[in-house]
DNA sequence: TTATTGTGTTGTAACGTTACAAAAGCCCTG
DNA sequence: CAGGGCTTTTGTAACGTTACAACACAATAA
């Protein structure tokens, strides 16, 4: 490898080559304009053989569709905007979901735009100002509460949207979700199995529904078992690190401390394990951890602990599956997803 | 709070309230409708009085520009591509980033688009399709290599571009790094101080050019103060955990082990950890530990250790400065930033 | 033969914006 | 008061696509 000198182009904008259109390509096939905009969208009123002809065309002078023009002609965007909440989100949730949907999206020539949201008071500035600028055709977000603004507006102005979590809306809506339910009663049952009498579940607090899901799953399977359960109620997702791991030791200050503990995400394991490795508790000798695992770095957590698969991949992907079903207009229960926890994973290593 | 139905509008697509465009202010405020364009746009040729008339009619009939039409006509796409490799990245890269970047460009109209690249063989693939769509006015991507096709590529065709990290090519480019070479050399003096005399730095192999900066601080500090520096380089950006741990296996089965370590990212500082545990060491005892720290999780990795900043979320916002300053023609040392390790952190709790 | 249907294809008119050249005023100077 | 220079405004023509109505032309039916 030796090093090379480039020679910009002078200008300083991005090279315009004069990309062939439309027009181009019709006068260099001999049809009208229209006709190769039908050969080329599939068009079944062309015939086959002008189509081919059209393609051919098309492909030799290296035809691109102007994404600007189709998009002001017809409304549409080809785009769909996913509302991220980058301060405080679970460590690799974004990475994972982010990439489950660009694999669900693939070929079918819709972006994903990033809108980061949680710095602004109003939860709705985002959404509103992507419906008032029709920057996407779609809009996904997290974090969705039981009765969430976000989506009674989107209903109401009839945008096309789907949530990761589900809701408590009568009003039926395209979702992704995994069955924290179950993912609560598998986690207790494990530590019910490992003899744990007082488990303690380092959750959000219940106003995302996916809380509800945890604390009803958790409950159930405590009462029958006959365990006590403890769910502290001031850790929230936008707790930092540190906060959590203050209400932990506020909890253990008690008279009968837990002896099993069920973390909801990757961040609440690492700072529940910090916390017992700092009082001198060792998971799988006094106490007990079971953690939902949603990326491999999991299985480095130190002291070993057992996890629950949740698969954010799979998770993006449907939720591309969804999105594309709701902007074709698909019958509701194709745009309903709920994702099962596979089942244990015991650590390979 | 109680359960409520909502009447979605008929009809599936979004609701298509008939928006105001630039004639229909024209018509309202009495002027033509370039100069109601110009006026928008703060254009210097018209009045003040025009301006504020015009203005003042926009704002009441609640004008919005239409994006496509812009692009359409100025063939600009007030778009920003970042390509993300989403399938082995660090653990709070994305989410930080991501979020830096947002902040940078809040207020300028610029979308964020993401491109998840790493799935195709070819690298220039990606951006290839960026181009040749005209699906953003710029690039941006990471895990810069010393001698990068995507830069050589993007040079070639004069396409804004910033790089996270440098290159070699003599030809500058706009790009925002880390001091990775101050960052090694002060993270080797962490361990020296300590009494250490042979340090491992687990890092990426050499391809990229951060490595290279790694190597070299590292060495050059190593040298100062002679003590050992050894650098496996089977360890890759892509490895997964599983591997780094077994480099790391393989490298202390040797005569001399190391006695303190570098990592370079938090995977690699809870892989390490994690292996340390597993044979028995432990960090501030017979060996120690100094990580590059990228968000406030790596305060409760445990055994603690040391670490050294790097803001991933004023990258970010660097990233959009340089981005934009590429975009409206700025000189080059306006496009060129460095960030510097601010100094360590102990840990606080 | 003439009307009827159907199959392909065509021309024109938008979509909403900005670039450009031209013009309308206005003020000043000679 | 004609002419030149300035400021401000205007109309027209794109940008590249798709929707729509219209049109050929053949095949079929009356």
């Amino acid at each position: 490898m030796t090093r090379k000198t480039f020679e910009p182009n002078s200008g300083r904008a991005a090279e315009k080559l004069p990309r062939p259109t439309l027009r181009t390509v019709a006068q260099e096939a001999g049809f009208a304009v229209t006709t190769v905009s039908r050969a080329l969208a599939g068009d079944p009123r062309i015939a086959e053989t002008t189509r081919e002809r059209v393609s051919e065309v098309a492909r030799r002078l290296g035809y691109v569709p102007n994404r600007a023009a189709q998009r002001l002609r017809t409304g549409r965007t080809k785009v769909i905007s996913l509302l991220l909440n980058t301060r405080h989100e679970f460590l690799s949730f974004t990475s994972e979901f982010l990439g489950g949907m660009s694999e669900g999206l693939a070929g079918t020539g819709y972006a994903i735009t990033i809108t980061a949201d949680g710095l602004a008071d109003d939860r709705l500035e985002a959404i509103r100002n992507i419906r008032r600028h029709s920057l996407a055709d779609a809009i996904v977000f997290t974090r969705t509460e039981c009765f969430d603004e976000r989506v009674r507006y989107l209903l109401e102005h009839n945008f096309p949207f789907a949530t990761h979590g589900r809701t408590d809306f009568t009003t039926p809506h395209p979702y992704v979700d995994f069955d924290n339910e179950v993912f609560a009663r598998m986690a207790v049952e494990r530590l019910v199995a490992k003899g744990r009498k007082h488990i303690c579940m380092v959750m959000p607090n219940e106003r995302y529904t996916f809380g509800q899901h945890l604390r009803f799953g958790a409950r159930q399977a405590a009462i029958s078992h006959g365990v006590q359960l403890t769910v502290p109620d001031r850790v929230d997702l936008d707790s930092e690190p540190d906060e959590i791991a203050a209400t932990l030791r506020s909890l253990h200050a008690g008279p009968n401390a837990p002896d099993g503990y069920v973390c909801v995400g990757e961040v609440m394991a690492l700072v529940t394990l910090a916390y017992l490795n700092d009082i001198g508790l060792t998971p799988g000798m006094e106490i007990d951890v079971v953690a939902k695992r949603a990326s491999p770095i999991s299985n480095h957590f130190r002291p070993r602990i057992e996890t629950i698969d949740e698969d954010l991949r799979a998770t993006g992907r449907a939720m591309a599956k969804v999105l594309l079903a709701r902007i074709d207009g698909a019958p509701m229960e194709d745009m309903q997803i709920l994702l099962k926890p596979e089942g244990a994973f015991s650590i390979s290593d």
